[in-house]
DNA sequence: CCAAAATAGTTCGCGATACAAACTAATATA
DNA sequence: TATATTAGTTTGTATCGCGAACTATTTTGG
């Protein structure tokens, strides 16, 4: 079998770990949806939240081709909620950034999110809160 | 601002677990891909790993249409992955089952994933993993 | 017991997502 | 300066997911 990894309780944690992910991308999934926004849409808001790249940058970011991020940035552009414009310094590159309206959704869209994985871990007490973030930023840490 | 909900250290939770998804699911569409499959064929792989359905409970596990169901079922049954039979208790109902071949790969396709997860969460000692676990569970807890 | 309603699946048409290949324009490099 | 690289777009293709319309079976109500 495959499972050579782990024996004792680490497959529950991997379990974990799956399971969590899932219920946290259903709780993104539906506030974008609530907000005509897929998951991706999502991701690029936050990215532009603070930021303004060119397309390529944010391709990497998202781990998308160049190609996809050209529909997606074209249809959030014909919805209002970003802008393309020439870069100053490279004349073949592209900047796009939040207009006015899209910063604002950011905003809500974010809010949103963060009160409704709050509404997640309103389970855990403060201090279980902290232990928690602790362990995940640990993971996480490069 | 919209974060009137948290204000200590409480944002940053909800970011760990953000991120921490954001990754979880980035190795899931990985590993998914390495064996041409989509996010939402493995979970349907990993239901079907110990069930047999119809369309329509399958439909409801996923939070899907039953129209959607129809064309991924489709494909996968082209593939030789998946097998469609009529129910025997419902000249309605079809029910959906991994043929040999989908099950073989079901297997190889998970072990590949907690694998991948068992790496992410290597960075931990064995007992800050349990406690992952503990609290995990405790928030995924109904 | 039978007409009407509900349920199970499929088909069809649509838009969004994502990729790869081919292309244009601009910048870097040899 | 000739060539290669890089930035974006365009085009064509496949998948995903939805809703509406349809067929075939139950289920239910009178």
């Amino acid at each position: 079998m495959a499972d050579s990894a782990q024996d004792n309780g680490d497959g529950s944690l991997v379990d974990a770990l799956a399971r969590t992910s899932y219920a946290v991308m259903a709780v993104l999934s539906r506030v974008a949806a609530e907000h005509d926004l897929s998951l991706t849409q999502l991701r690029v808001f936050g990215i532009l939240r603070d930021r303004r790249v060119t397309m390529s940058r944010l391709a990497e970011y998202l781990g998308l081709e160049k190609s996809t991020l050209t529909g997606l940035m074209a249809r959030a552009e014909k919805r209002g909620l970003v802008e393309r414009a020439a870069n100053p310094d490279d004349r073949r590159a592209v900047d796009v950034y939040l207009s006015a309206a899209g910063l604002e959704l950011a905003e809500t869209v974010s809010g949103a999110v963060a009160r409704e994985l709050a509404a997640l871990t309103a389970a855990l007490s403060a201090g279980e809160q902290g232990r928690l973030r602790a362990l995940l930023e640990r993971m996480l840490e490069p």
